[in-house]
RNA sequence: GGGAGCUUAGCUCAGUUGGUUCAGAGCGUCUGCCUUACAAGCAGAGGGUCGGGGGUUCGACUCCCUCAGCUCCCACCA
């Protein structure tokens, strides 16, 4: 069958993708193997591939791969988060957009909606990662609300608030007035927004709640919150506004007396030094209150719109408000200037909407002894962060970190597991009817229709932290004392962790917490922090920037290796990563050089009578040593995690040593056949190859592997060994480089003096030139003779250095004397110079006696070698001019 | 305001405890080639003094100080 000239992946693709899925090839069961393990950082249930979805996968598949064929029992667990606010949100959409209103709806009428959603658009994500060659094994697919893992959830919720844990409280949060719920520190992005700076007149009262007229300047950028104004704040150093100790102001509009107190959090030279205190809807202000135990109004409801409680304005939202009461200011002489102002404001990862601080009955995690065991699993090793640079980030968040909000105002997730009495008493149960029975030793009358559960669900980290330990066993997550089951013993911890350091904190600190919880050992070793996928000129990839490639339609374009090979070129780890198609197209390349160069060896046939010839000895016994020499250096890349390079070993290896060198050497004459010798060797490096490249770049090595023999059904590149590095003969393959240098120089000459590659040319050289790899040199260069001479026949010629060793090509006829040696001269000037620096440096004596003896040696050789070149080309010249 | 990091060839980046001829790689560029595996290719070539300045050292891309520019994280002044 004739192979065509290039490489189409589609079909080939999508063939071998069926043939692991049938033959298993992906699945694992504990057993006496050493395992590896990873889990998939489960994207959003109805998320879609992006970039960032192929770099993160791609790499744990390299991983994944890599301890496969190094005959560890691989496995790696993919799933999908249920991602309650991004999902619920999606739904709402979904629902307004058919005309239902999700306030419309029962929670049971909303959940069934959103189950159908999942049905529909879940886990087409993973389909798209089998596009990407993922080998995870998917009969271990999970879904974080799958009924057992909300299992886990629940159960570790019970165990935490019986533990002491967890509690209700107020607090002030971050409400999320488009996604009506609270949403975490992590999730509100703070954003410099250009805004008005309203600087309003409060009257100071008469004692009878009438204006005086005096008035003090308050400036806010939030007018329509006054009415929520519990005092106005000045610091107590402030002199300018000691004479209004004891006094009271009146609230603007509706005339509400509040006192004057005093608090040095308040910034004497901030806008006019009065800050109005609004406990309600601002955090720090929450605070001062407190402190000095004021009243909390709140105005604003779950839509953040003025209720009833701020009197005017009842029902307008927060931002009309502010116009109009602007407006009501204005009217009645109280408002002074108004300034434009650029300030930072808190939005809603999830809905972009402005969080609005709120004061709300959340349930709280507490976090300190969590986060004390946390940073010590990173701070003794246990868990490596790579890089390590992220290690004091994640030491100052755990340093910081403040109880966890982990109640959602949504229904798209799991219920908080508290069911409360009528009386308003609550009990924490895992099932309604352990509720009852709790219940009811607080009241013996209560039935199961008066508990009402929560109407809460629990924050979506709040399954994922259980993540390493729930796809493995769903009962052990909330109970520390209980066995582990099998695979949960088997697999437990992973080992690598491969996600993005945006959710170091979200998910990957929580993980750890939980493993230490509920398994005394940590869920990992190794996290391994990627960049963040950008494109060429540095921009976040966005939906609303439009910049981000279809990974579908570059699969399409450029197969899936391609696209795996295009995203790892650009992979350092922590580094951002900046994207273009363009190192897409050269993956496409280098699939195209592979089927190329197996397009070549398959088409030769053997001759059984031909010898080898010696330039083929010599291309055979290189390439062995440079196969080791580069297996050890790949295998040293893969411990530090340094995958691109690895990459780009394999890469060279196989393009530069592999093909432009090796095969042009072990290429038999046209129409010839090949030896058995030198084809057999070449079968078993293209072997060899073909395993090192597979973890890069698994359809086409599986393609070309299944091609190169006979296989039986059930046989995969996947499941062989990876090659293991022997010791390489470095001095060989030295001696191999001076070959290849002469080579250059050669066919240089022929570049700069216009002759052919066919024209055979003479080679004569003084010096150490190693013998053995002389036949490399005279094919590759198109050598007719080479020679050792004790000094060069000819005189016309151009001479040329290889390391120590002169070489001279004899050229009559084509020389410009004049030019060759301006050349030399130029020559022998650098050496010249080079062999004083050397020199200046050993007869310093600190440097000798100070510098390690390896580095002294090192000079004296330097200055042995250039020596040797001056001389060379000293007589190379006096041989010019003779 | 606090913290972390970055600045090396036109672009994207390596450069491991300061010392091998260490100034590198890939891509791009330039030149010559459709040479019968591959023009998605082959062969050859050019290109930076390591952000600026200072210091430590026998020796600095590497360590210290300083200035400039950039990025990210945390907190946030109403």
């Amino acid at each position: 069958m004739e192979l065509p000239a290039k490489y189409s992946p589609a079909e080939t693709e999508d063939k071998w993708y069926a043939y692991w899925l049938k033959n298993k090839f992906f699945h694992s069961e504990p057993d006496g193997r050493e395992p590896y393990t990873i889990v998939i950082p489960p994207p959003n249930v109805t998320g879609i591939l992006h970039m960032g979805h192929v770099l993160n996968n791609t790499l744990n598949d390299v991983l994944v791969r890599k301890a496969r064929m190094d005959g560890k029992n691989a496995c790696w667990v993919p799933g999908t988060d249920h991602a309650s606010i991004a999902t619920e949100s999606k739904v709402v959409a979904k629902l307004k957009a058919e005309g239902i209103d999700k306030e419309s709806l029962t929670r049971e009428e909303f959940l069934k909606y959103a189950w159908e959603w999942k049905e529909k658009h879940g886990g087409i994500i993973l389909n798209q990662l089998r596009k990407l060659g993922a080998s995870c094994d998917w009969d271990r697919t999970k879904f974080t609300m799958d009924p057992d893992l909300s299992e886990a959830v629940i159960n570790t919720f019970v165990y935490f608030y019986r533990k002491g844990y967890i509690y209700r409280g107020i607090r002030m949060v971050n409400w999320d007035p488009v996604g009506h719920t609270a949403v975490s520190d992590e999730e509100v992005i703070h954003r410099e927004t250009v805004s008005k700076f309203y600087h309003l007149r409060y009257f100071i009262s008469d004692g009878n709640g009438k204006p005086a007229d005096k008035y003090i300047i308050i400036a806010t950028t939030r007018p329509e919150t006054i009415m929520a104004d519990a005092a106005v704040c000045i610091n107590p150093e402030d002199e300018r506004y000691h004479w209004l100790r004891g006094k009271k102001v009146l609230i603007p509009l509706i005339n509400k007396e509040i006192p004057i107190i005093e608090d040095s959090y308040v910034e004497m030279g901030f806008g006019t030094g009065c800050l109005k205190v609004t406990p309600a809807h601002d955090v720090n202000d929450y605070e001062i209150g407190l402190r000095h135990n004021l009243p909390v109004t709140d105005i604003i409801d779950d839509h953040g719109r003025l209720n009833e409680k701020a009197q005017i304005l009842v029902g307008e939202d927060r931002f009309e408000a502010r116009k109009k009461i602007e407006k009501m200011l204005a009217d009645a002489g109280n408002l002074e200037k108004v300034e434009d102002y650029t300030s930072p404001v808190g939005y809603s990862e999830r809905t972009n909407a402005v969080i609005e601080p709120r004061l709300s009955m959340q349930w709280f995690l507490k976090m300190d002894a969590l986060a004390k065991d946390a940073l010590e699993s990173v701070e003794s090793g246990k868990v490596k962060l790579i890089p390590d640079k992220y290690r004091n980030t994640y030491r100052h968040w755990m340093e910081n970190v403040r109880d966890w909000c982990i109640s959602r105002q949504l229904w798209w997730g799991q219920r908080i597991p508290a069911y409360y009495l009528p009386d308003g008493k609550y009990v924490v149960a895992p099932s309604p009817q352990e509720a009852l029975e709790q219940a009811r030793k607080l009241n013996p009358d209560v039935t199961a229709a008066d508990l009402k559960q929560d109407d809460d669900v629990l924050d979506t980290w709040f399954s994922s932290w259980l993540w390493p330990i729930s796809v493995f066993d769903t009962h052990k997550a909330g109970h520390p004392e209980a066995d582990p089951g099998r695979d949960l013993a088997y697999y437990y911890p992973t080992n690598d962790l491969v996600t993005g350091p945006d959710i170091l904190f979200f998910w990957v600190a929580r993980m750890i917490m939980a493993g230490n919880e509920f398994m005394h050992e940590v869920p990992f070793r190794n996290v391994y922090l990627t960049g963040i996928v950008r494109d060429k000129q540095g921009r976040k990839m966005s939906k609303t920037l439009g910049n981000s490639p279809d990974p579908l339609e570059l699969i399409a374009k450029y197969g899936a290796d391609g696209v795996r090979l295009g995203m790892l070129l650009c992979t350092s780890a922590g580094n951002d990563i900046l994207f273009d198609e363009s190192q897409v197209e050269q993956g496409r390349n280098f699939c195209n050089k592979i089927w190329n160069a197996y397009r070549l060896v398959r088409g030769w046939s053997v001759d059984e009578a031909a010898r080898q010839p010696e330039a083929a000895a010599v291309a055979v016994k290189w390439f062995r040593n440079k196969l080791d020499a580069v297996l050890a250096e790949v295998e040293d890349h893969y411990s530090k995690f340094r995958i691109s390079d690895a990459l780009m070993s394999v890469y060279k290896l196989f393009w530069d040593d592999f093909c432009a060198w090796y095969l042009e050497l072990a290429k038999p004459a046209y129409g010839a056949g090949i030896d058995k010798a030198t084809y057999g060797a070449t079968v078993g490096f293209f072997d060899a190859l073909l395993k090192m490249i597979h973890p890069f770049m698994p359809f086409i090595t599986e393609e070309l592997w299944q091609n190169m023999a006979p296989r039986k059904d059930g046989e995969t590149i996947m499941l062989q060994r990876m090659p293991v590095a022997g010791e390489p003969d470095r001095k060989f393959i030295s001696g191999f480089e001076m070959a290849c240098e002469a080579v250059v120089a050669v066919r240089s000459i022929r570049q700069q003096k216009g002759l052919s590659p066919k024209e055979a040319l003479d080679l004569q050289f003084k010096g150490d030139f190693p013998l053995e790899v002389l036949p490399a040199v005279t094919k590759l260069a198109n050598i007719s003779s080479a020679q050792k001479v004790m000094s060069f026949q000819e005189t016309e010629g151009v001479s040329f250095m290889v390391r120590t060793v002169e070489m001279f090509v004899p050229l009559t006829g084509l020389v410009d004397t004049a030019e060759e040696l301006a050349k030399l001269e130029a020559a022998l000037e650098y050496q010249e110079k080079f062999l004083a620096s050397v020199r200046k440096k050993l007869s310093n004596e600190r440097f000798v006696s100070n510098a390690p003896e390896q580095v002294v040696a090192n000079e004296r050789n330097k200055e042995s070698d250039t020596l040797s070149r001056i001389e060379s080309l000293k007589a190379a010249i006096a041989s010019l001019k003779a």
